[in-house]
DNA sequence: CTGAAAGCGCTTACAG
DNA sequence: CTGAAAGCGCTTACAG
């Protein structure tokens, strides 16, 4: 920046001005300055620029695991959007350590981010709550509940309306024992998931769910699907909370030997890629990941811009397929 | 840093060295001033520390697309070793544009990150290699090959092994026309599959293969796929170079009612979740890519604190599935 | 409309 | 071993 001064002979706060969009620049200083920078081919330095303004054009991520799929598509349109904003995005993946989520939001904090998008491993986490409180740029959370007295946006998906038309679907098919091998209730997917089965299950009265809560694991889904298959009163419709947990399900069922939807009907979260190759075809109940992270990053950049937090909902969706069917008998 | 000093009694200066470990400083001086940091819950601002001695602890991270599931799985391997470090991780997606690898390349240099790890979408654009000539930080190719000129380290994956074990089965088995639906020839790992197989080849003398290149898209799948096998002498197993692709290959074979292995073989790239579930199993070619972003960020930290550039080579593995048989006829 | 000066929060020679 | 001072590359009141 001095280079290009020296090389416009103007001082370098001029260049400032010029380069900051500042409209008290004669169109003469603006011209000999923005010259000299296409000379040079001078870009200003962000560090220096964060340094004193505070405006580091940066924003951070954090998730549980960013090789999650839908985690992955997420973090994919937020850095769109936010390249289109020329914002950068710093990437973190707490691999569900509570700890963790505590130290990085306290160290995107020292990287002086503008603002963060994120899902935390656990709402309910006291170290979590704490470094959230001292945080003060924009939050943005995804697809997680929070306190009242932190300030923040959020962007979630409605699972209600998915789930219940996945409940639905089985009951008119005529399953009167359902299952959901959820993921952990301490965050708000889950719990969302539960709550809207329990209570859609209440359109039939004889009908009922169990709802086997867990991590977000493959040895879950096997743990839960051996246990309730194995019970006195197995479900005839398994609905699974999510990719991992779907996986376990399907070792457990094949060591059973118990066939989809033939000995059980099953709804699986979310498509898997080929998914059409597999046979029968799942269904499921879908949303759009992509979606999430575009909308997360505009939200962010609303309150870094001044704007009011706000909640925005995405809807999901259920898809029918081959592995519900109607129960045996 | 100064509320710190102030309540130690002492210079900032001194608060520096402690912090920065230097080695110069009484242990009274030590006590007092971690005493301080502790009472007050200081932490070092990142972002003046990158401004005056350049240590941003930073690095980047460059690939075609982030939600790809590789991808993903190598950033994982890098966050997890860099935070590990005391280093974050900013993340882009170049979404295939080579004029957007360029402008990141800039744009991580303007945020001082200490060293970068790329894969780059052309290994020849002019602009991608400009930039990476300017480019002064310490650099960590991911399975990309780069001109001598430039000096950096590169983990790479020995796929030559794992597709001449794909075509040395196939050739096993009695195939003799072969076919490669292989990614873009102008990046190292689709180069690399294509002379593996033009190479391997050779052992049957009468054997043939024919490669087609593409962008790493379902449609290139999907049309060569038709092609190929629309062709006066289709191949009686197709070899193919990404996920992406396969999901048109499979699409098109569905299309053609072609049966996987009866009409033709078929060997994939990486393991698909839920693969085990597909019928029949995919043969594949399997690697580890969380490793990659392991290994790659090892390498970028050795470059950090002075080591010399090397490469390290990964290996890849055929594994056998029903999806190879022998040919008819 | 423009320039000189102070300062963001650190680090690092330089004295002592 | 410790402190006072300069400076990293910007931005921003403050004069003029």
């Amino acid at each position: 920046m001095k280079d290009v001064a020296q090389r416009a002979g103007v001082a370098v706060s001029s260049v400032s001005r010029v380069l900051s969009g500042n409209p008290d620049v004669s169109p003469v200083m603006r011209n000999r300055v923005m010259d000299a920078v296409a000379a040079l081919g001078y870009e200003k330095d962000l560090i220096a620029q964060g340094m004193r303004s505070g405006a580091t054009s940066s924003v951070g991520f954090m998730a549980v695991d960013i090789a999650n799929p839908i985690i992955a598509a997420a973090s994919a349109g937020a850095i769109r959007e936010l390249r289109n904003n020329g914002y950068s995005l710093l990437i973190s993946s707490s691999d569900g350590s509570t700890e963790l989520d505590a130290d990085y939001i306290r160290s995107f904090q020292l990287r002086r981010v503008e603002g963060l998008l994120l899902s935390v491993a656990d709402e309910e986490d006291v170290r979590t709550l704490d470094a959230l409180e001292q945080f003060t740029a924009a939050l943005v959370f995804m697809d997680r509940a929070f306190p009242r007295n932190i300030k923040a946006s959020a962007v979630v998906y409605d699972h209600r309306s998915g789930m219940a038309a996945a409940v639905d679907h089985l009951l008119d098919l005529g399953h009167r024992k359902l299952a959901l091998i959820n993921g952990a209730p301490r965050v708000r997917p889950a719990r969302e998931r539960a709550n809207a089965v329990r209570q859609a299950i209440r359109r039939v009265k004889e009908a009922t769910v169990v709802v086997r809560g867990g991590s977000y694991s493959a040895s879950h889904g096997y743990d839960a699907c051996k246990t309730l298959m194995g019970s006195a009163s197995p479900p005839t419709a398994i609905i699974v909370g999510g990719n991992q947990i779907l996986q376990g399900v399907m070792a457990a069922l094949v060591e059973l030997g118990l066939k989809v939807p033939d000995d059980v009907s099953l709804v699986t979260l979310d498509n898997v890629p080929l998914a059409e190759f597999i046979s029968p075809s799942l269904a499921c109940v879908t949303r759009d990941p992509v979606n999430m992270g575009t909308l997360g990053a505009e939200l962010v950049l609303e309150l870094i811009n001044g704007g009011t937090p706000r909640t925005v909902e995405l809807p999901t969706t259920f898809v029918r397929g081959e592995s519900c069917a109607a129960p045996r008998g």
